[in-house]
DNA sequence: CACCTTAATATACACTTGTATATTTATTTG
DNA sequence: CAAATAAATATACAAGTGTATATTAAGGTG
């Protein structure tokens, strides 16, 4: 598949890359300027547009992949997830090993809470509950094998795990380390 | 006590009360510029600093107030507790209830979450702690008629109820009137 | 009244932002 | 090689920002 015109001399992930390394313990990507992105990408602030409409598609895009990282995660660490007890530890665990992965996407996800664009805000939304409806399936297998709860609470069930988890998380990103148990 | 010099002819109260009007479903007080908070309080901008020394100053006193009209609310509420169980009921449709109040200062304290400045972010965590260590207290006292865990374990217990509170509270911001149960 | 003191405003400056338009640069294709 | 096409950049502009400095306005005191 050839194309014609000038060769691209960077592509979106590396804007992204670009966004995410100015995000830090103070700032949020959603507080990013365009400019800010590009100076740091080592581009023209236009060239910007070839690659994302606004900002606001950028971020979004940020988080679907924060979120995209962390579902890998836990999955694979649910494989031998064999009670209840042992799915949210399991969980709760992989969670909090993996934001303390340097470089990891996953601060990106908790910092934003609910500030910014209704767009962004579905997107970061829609990340939780994917990992909730995750949850929520291994709750049910578990649950078959020893019942603890009526299945129809399964799904509060799970949504009050997820929240509670991610509202820690966002709390343990800026505690010393020692507070992380 | 009188003092000598012109009358303010505005206080930072006011300044508070034109920041408050600012803040909606997208936007939150952190992203709020010193010239849009003093178009909205009717003075010019250099008047500002009569009253705060930067944005942050100003941000961490309406933070401080939320939490201060937060804590009232509950305690009111927690007259009537008499088991564990209602503490946490009571607290939480307190909560609920305070939120879909016109004009509450609550939904601000739920928006901000994790970005902006330390020193802003510090101001949100003590009230949370406040929250937190005040829930502590009654279930403490709930124990005490029907204990239900070990006394060590109340701090973590009060603690996680809070954060999944507020992460509640977050997450109903911009949900539909209907997911509030 | 003149004088002092404080609050508030006016003006100004340097800087950042998003983006519209025009131009240059690099690449493939005839 | 020239034409076509796409990517990236250059230039520019209007708008917004925080804040330094100078000025004006309003009140109390001698």
């Amino acid at each position: 598949m050839k194309t014609v015109g000038r060769k691209a001399s960077i592509n979106s992930s590396e804007i992204i890359e670009a966004a995410i390394n100015l995000v830090g313990p103070h700032r949020s990507i959603s507080s990013l300027s365009l400019r800010e992105v590009t100076r740091e990408a080592g581009i023209a602030p236009n060239s910007f547009y070839r690659h994302f409409r606004d900002m606001d598609e950028l971020n979004i895009a940020i988080i679907e992949l924060a979120g995209k990282h962390l579902r890998t995660i836990i999955r694979e660490a649910r494989q031998l997830i064999i009670n209840e007890k042992s799915v949210v530890r399991v969980s709760v665990e992989c969670f909090f090993n993996e934001m303390r992965q340097p470089g990891s996407t996953l601060p990106i996800l908790l910092r934003e809470g609910t500030v910014g664009s209704g767009n962004f805000q579905a997107a970061i939304k829609k990340q939780l509950d994917f990992f909730a409806s995750e949850l929520q399936i291994d709750l049910v297998k578990a649950n078959a094998l020893a019942s603890r709860y009526e299945t129809h609470e399964t799904p509060v069930v799970a949504k009050a795990i997820t929240q509670l988890v991610f509202a820690m998380g966002g709390n343990a990103l800026n505690a010393p380390d020692s507070d992380l148990k």
